[in-house]
This record gives C-alpha cells, structure tokens and sequence, in this order.
DNA sequence: GAAATAGTGTCTGTTAGACACTATCAG
DNA sequence: CTGATAGTGTCTAACAGACACTATTTC
C-alpha cells in the first residue's frame, strides 16, 4: 500500500510536475501508507516530507494495482495530485526536488508517465467546470496571467477579448484596486478569485468552457 | 484491502442499485483482494460471485481510506461502478440480490449509501461527454427508451424534438431496419449504437450534453 | 516618440430551447 | 373511429468566435 503525488505548478509559462531524487533517478513523490493514517493525511505528509511545499489544492487521482513487476507482487498504489500557485513554485521546493517540463518526463519511470499524463488530462478536464485553475495562480494576479494559464493547460491561444468578457460576465474575479506593474508597457490591474460567485455558479457547472 | 462495486441499471425507469443480502443487512457487493490479484479484475470476480451479473461497463470510482471504525483500524476500500443492461436487471441477478431504487439506499450502511452517491454523481456527468448511456440499453433500443434513459438519469425532461435532432445530427445510432411492436399505438423504429462514428466524436468531447 | 503591454465593442454564424401537428398501429 | 405512441420542422434568443484599435507606461 502505497500513496504517490504528482504536483503541478506553472513556471515559465509551462505546466510542470515535481519530481524527487531517489534511487539514483527522478520520481514522483510517494511513500507507504501508515497502519493508522487516512489517504489523504498520508499524502499531505509525503508532501511534507519528500517536496518540502505548501498545496493549496489536492485531490484522489487514481489507484493503480495491475502493477505485477519482475517478483509476481501486485503493489496498490493510490495517487493524489496537487497545485502549487505559480509564485511558490520555485521558492519553497526542497532540495533534491525538481520542477521537469512536459518534454522532461522522460526521465520518470514508465509508470509514473502515465499517472502524471493522467493528472494533466484530469487538470484539463476540471478546468472547464470548476475553478481549479485559480489554485495556480498566486492570490492576487492580472487578467492577462489568468488568460496566460488557461492557454498553458489547455494548449492552444485564446482570444484576449472574448476570454475577458466571459471572465466579466461570470463576476468570479474582483478587482482588488491595485495595479501591476510590468517591465515595460502599461501596468495591469490585479484581481481576486470570489469564492462566493463561484458557489453560486458551481452547482450549474460548464463555468469556464473556453 | 477491499474492493466493493456499485452496480447499477435501469428498471421500471429508475435508476436502480445492487445490494446483496450480507450480516443480517443488505450491503454493496465487496470482498477482500487477492495478493496477486490486479484490481479490476478482483472487481469483475466480486461481482460474479455475489451478483451472477454481466456487466458491460466498469471504471474505477473512489478509493476510500478515512475509513477508522471503532477498532482503530483503517481499512482502504477501492470502489469500482459498473452498468447492466436494462434487459438484463431483472434477469441475470443472484438470489439474495436486490436492485434498490434512490428512495431504498437507506437500507444500506451509510458510508456505502455515500459512495452510491458519488457513483451516481459520476455517472451523470458521464452521460454529458461519453456514450457511457448506451451502455445501460440492450443492443437494439427505441429512441423513446433512449431519451427516457436520459430523463430518467439526468432527472429532467427533455423535449423530443430537440432530443432526436441532436442524435441525428451526432450520427451515433444507425437504424437496424427492424421495429418494436408497442402495447398501444405505432411501431417505433430500432435502433444500434454506432461505435465507429463515436469513436471520431469523442475526442472532442461534450457529445451529448443535453 | 518608440516599444511594449493593457484594455475595450461589434458583427455574424451556430446552437439550444420552445413549440404543435401528422402518421401508424391495436382494439 | 378512438386511443395510444411514433415521428417530424420552424422560429427565436443566447452564445461563441473572429476581428483592430486606443490607452498608458518605460526608456
């Protein structure tokens, strides 16, 4: 009995998945289960122990157990995946402990490729009837690092325009008066998340099919 | 280690659960997992030595392990759903099985009754960007039983019109040629699930999001 | 004032939803 | 011919997608 977590963040306009040093390669964090411990208490633990980061989000993933390796045992291992807001995604991250790129996972074991395009597929997914996108975002951010993410998850661009009227529309963001300012041009304006016009939407789901 | 199942299918146009007689109760089917045995396929056993049911259809749900009951212990439960033709509910079932309408879950346990609920949840957000209803239709099936079915999940009415305009535009049943003689009034058509045509569709998802 | 980024409205084609009648069968 | 079920088309409102310019800032 096993619990394995893929953690995702974004970094450098780019999804990427935790990884950690161990027996002499990169694997997704994960460790055995404690007689006592509830799922998901062992799997903020192995978070704890293996990445060193805070998780604003996570979830059941899936639970693997055709795994019949070389010695004929059959391992259960149940998998969670996380989000990390952007911001603590290169801060807080143990070392040993590496954030690999799309075209890194490679260097996982083959099984674990397939849990974490698992998870990517989920995140996709989840994107277009819930609000899990806003977990990867630090607390306060501009609607352009919002557009930013929902092109970097789903893969392709989006229309600025029609991406904010339907973001204005839905009133889940607030404007929090603030200002951004970049390096060059014009500064951008912050928002928040309201967690409580999304309540409101949820129950209805299709929230943000773009 | 348990594997439980939740098996549903459609009689009298309820959606309808599996319980089997078990400690003085009625109970989910479930039973312990074999050391070498693969997860699904301890799934599939279970259901064939406590429901003697074909199944048709059958994904992994939930895995469950908060569960710590008076003695301290927990015990990791992976669930799986599965779906039975409609012809087949009344039929193919073991004796001490029973298909529980919505009103009867509370006969069972209640962390069972929960995990019917997040089955029946599952299945309803399935029916939006999947053909998983068909698989609760015998081989050949009216589009009267077909709307009915979605009605009849989704717990709304729909209007035929609109209903039939969509399928025919999907292209995802073909007509068999042959009809089904009614009690009471015209003939209705028959119809097959076209697995081919569904195959193209499904990757763009939110195929029958009525 | 040049380069960079933020921010804003309209038009058009497609889709979803409301709606009522005719056709065919058993008795 | 009556009762029951199958089957069929149009109109309208809402939504999604394409599209180009002005505003504000730094250097």
């Amino acid at each position: 009995m096993a619990v394995g977590v893929v953690l995702m963040t974004l970094k450098d306009d780019a999804l990427r998945v935790l990884a950690v040093a161990r027996d002499g390669g990169e694997q997704l964090p994960y460790g055995r289960l404690g007689r006592q411990e509830p799922l998901r208490r062992a799997a903020e633990r192995i978070i704890g122990e293996q990445a060193g980061i805070a998780v604003d989000y996570l979830e059941q993933l899936y639970t693997f157990g055709n795994i019949v390796p070389a010695d004929g045992e059959r391992l259960v291992e149940v998998c969670y995946y996380g989000l990390v807001p952007a911001d603590d995604g290169g801060g807080g991250a143990a070392p040993g402990t590496r954030w690999l790129r799309e075209s890194e996972l490679g260097v996982l074991p083959e099984l674990q490729e397939r849990i974490v395009q698992r998870a990517v597929q989920r995140l996709r997914g989840k994107l277009a009837y819930t609000a899990v996108g806003f977990e990867l975002l630090p607390e306060q951010f501009t609607l352009a690092e919002l557009q930013q993410l929902y092109e970097t998850i789903l893969g392709r661009r989006l229309d600025k325009r029609n991406f904010r009227r339907r973001i204005a529309e839905l009133g889940i963001v607030v404007a929090t008066g603030d200002e951004k300012a970049q390096a060059r041009g014009r500064p951008a304006a912050l928002y928040s998340f309201s967690a409580e016009v999304f309540q409101r939407l949820d129950s209805r789901g299709d929230i943000l099919a773009f």
